[in-house]
RNA sequence: UGGGAUGUAGUGUAAUGGUAACACUGCAGAUUCUGGUUCUGCCUUUGGGGGUUCGAAUCCCUCCAUCCCAGCCA
């Protein structure tokens, strides 16, 4: 079915260029071979989403292959925790790069030999350069730069210097290898770029073997040489770098000739998705963590309650092009409800609480209704749920004198009470403040499952708990964490815009009891109110807790603001 | 002011010389044991100007706007 709606949608930039390298033989083996290539320097986010279905996506429908590729050329910002992380995500997304688990740092003997022979050619020189030095060198970006002092000296020289490089007998900052390319091109990144510098820093992977690492205009191109990827895909921000990744590839040696394509990447409204910002808010606990559900990150998403399908089918419908925009977070909405409409299991909870009464329903009398898992599916299962005399519905559900357009329970108004019985409201008890404590009604006991033999409609129906069998648990209603749809331009500070109401903790809500079955990972809907699911961190059997993903579509809300109430 | 890219409804994405379209949003209505879902309808589009052509979103010229690049980050 997928696969259908695959061919019945039109191909994007990147499967045109692929169908035609496979038509026109450009392609060994007539197998693509795409990569995904994060740098384990922090978590995952939605817009890796994009880059991971571009690349994996790509490879399922053309029969290619996928590899997975930790770029881990800069130890002083990668970690292990970071690189388990990721291959979590990625495998939560349903992908699968089965035995093509690469790592940049694979490579640095390789990349080691290929910079030797770039000096044995006379195609990279050490230079002296301070970090100063070499940008006041490097020009601007309209005025040509200048070539460093050390670019001509001998082979020989160069050779031992790398080598020393190599054995430790540099500080840091002191020394890199720099490819001589042109020192006047337009494009800044051929001004001679680094391909190596000198780091004293444990790596996650190689340790201390290595005090010299490679850099990403030397490693990547070269890396996707080495695996034979023919289709190198990345963002945008790397079009300027494409001139240097063409000359790696051009290297003497390199057999295999890898081609980079540019997309834009994925911006979404409301959202921050800067590495370096998300990061700011774990250290500074703005939020719990990386997969605090507020968060835009893989394991955010996740712990919120969004199922791979549902970003699956976001980044789809947003589609693959070079124009830089900006997506609303609507659709990502959209498609959420979309897929949990069908597939999340109904429950009725209580989350702000009014007392009803039913005075003619028999004291200590206990029924139990069937209440259907999900209406969506012609063949659902069921649950049961106790009715009694004492029940909880929503305090919005009850008005003491309704609004125009109100067709909830009222005094003198008969309302459904989902699967079980026609009640109507007959007065309300109050505190010495005038606050409603109770709401007394009657309950039409011909009306037994919700509906009457006369076929009298009524225009409400709410959802309940029996207050003697309702589980109480806890429920974190989030909200966006930013109130702007683009943090921080109005004032120049994303902090600005951060929402204050982007968590709401009902520390006891009533909710059926059959939602003490639920487990992590199940989806579920509070009728009437939301998609939940069990949080991942915080629930247990004793104190559950339930994280409100989204909210349903609420059109008397609507109605009512634009009521002005 | 150098180089690289990009401009199609509010948003995203199609249409490569032949009737500008799909989805989301918004609005209106119908259905409904969820004011959900579903269904129906409506609104709104080729950055500006010139040119080529019987015919231009598409080709040419020009202007404008926006984004990216001056890490020993990726």
């Amino acid at each position: 079915m997928e696969n259908e709606k695959n061919e019945a949608r039109p191909l994007n930039f990147l499967e045109k260029i692929i169908e035609d390298d496979l038509k026109n033989g450009r392609v060994p083996d007539d197998k693509i071979v795409t990569r995904f290539p994060p740098e384990p320097n922090g978590y995952l986010h939605i817009g890796h989403i994009k880059s991971i279905c571009i690349n994996f996506g790509l490879a399922l429908k053309y029969g290619g292959r996928c590899h997975l590729r930790l770029d881990d050329t800069n130890p002083a910002k990668e970690e292990t925790e970071y690189i388990d992380s990721i291959k979590e995500d990625i495998k939560w997304l349903g992908f699968d790069w089965g035995k093509y688990e690469f790592y940049a740092s694979d490579y640095y003997d390789q990349l080691y030999e290929i910079a030797v022979r770039l000096i044995k050619d006379g195609k990279a020189y050490v230079d002296e350069l301070s970090a100063e030095e070499m940008k006041e060198y490097r020009g601007s970006l309209t005025e040509p730069g200048r070539n460093s002092p050390w670019r001509d000296r001998s082979i020989e020289e160069n050779l031992r210097l790398f080598e020393e490089m190599k054995a430790g007998k540099y500080p840091e900052g002191t020394l890199t290898l720099r490819a001589k390319i042109d020192m006047s091109s337009p494009n800044i990144n051929m001004r001679d770029p680094a391909l190596y510098r000198i780091k004293y820093a444990h790596h996650p992977r190689t340790g201390d073997k290595w005090c010299i690492y490679p850099m990403y205009d030397f490693t990547h191109p070269i890396s996707d040489a080495i695996e034979g990827i023919t289709h190198s895909i990345c963002t945008l921000e790397f079009e300027d770098h494409r001139p240097a990744y063409d000359w790696a590839c051009s290297i003497d040696g390199i057999e295999h000739t890898p081609h980079q394509y540019e997309f834009a990447r994925l911006n979404i409204n409301y959202l921050l998705m800067s590495k370096r910002k998300l990061l700011y808010l774990v250290n500074n606990h703005l939020v719990s963590g990386w997969d605090d559900p507020r968060m835009p990150t893989i394991s955010g998403v996740r712990r919120r309650g969004y199922s791979p399908e549902a970003m699956k089918d976001f980044v789809s419908r947003v589609g693959v092009a070079k124009v830089e925009g900006v997506v609303d977070y609507s659709l990502m909405e959209f498609c959420v409800r979309e897929d949990l409409n069908k597939r999340a299991k109904r429950l009725m909870a209580v989350l702000d609480p009014i007392k009803i009464v039913i005075d003619n329903y028999p004291d200590g009398k206990v029924e139990y209704f069937e209440a259907e898992d999900n209406p969506e599916d012609e063949n659902t299962s069921k649950h049961r749920i106790a009715f009694s005399k004492n029940l909880y519905i929503e305090r919005e559900d009850f008005m003491e004198t309704p609004v125009k357009g109100y067709h909830r329970l009222y005094p003198g108004n008969e309302i459904r009470l989902k699967y079980a019985y026609y009640i109507t409201a007959t007065g309300v008890e109050k505190d010495g403040e005038g606050n409603i404590t109770a709401v007394h009604c009657t309950y039409d006991p011909e009306s037994r499952g919700g509906t009457t033999a006369d076929g009298r409609k009524v225009k409400g129906t709410s959802h309940w708990v029996s207050a003697d069998h309702a589980l109480v648990a806890e429920v974190r209603q989030y909200d966006k964490l930013f109130s702007a749809e683009c943090p921080g331009a109005a004032t120049g500070n994303y902090l600005d815009d951060l929402n204050p109401d982007s968590l709401k903790i009902i520390p006891a809500a009533y909710i059926e009891e059959e939602a003490g079955k639920a487990k992590v990972g199940d989806y579920l809907q509070f009728i009437r109110n939301g998609y939940y699911c069990v949080d991942s961190r915080d629930s247990s059997p004793e104190h559950m807790v339930f994280n409100r993903t989204c909210t349903l579509k609420d059109s008397w809300a609507k109605q009512k603001a634009k009521m002005g109430l």
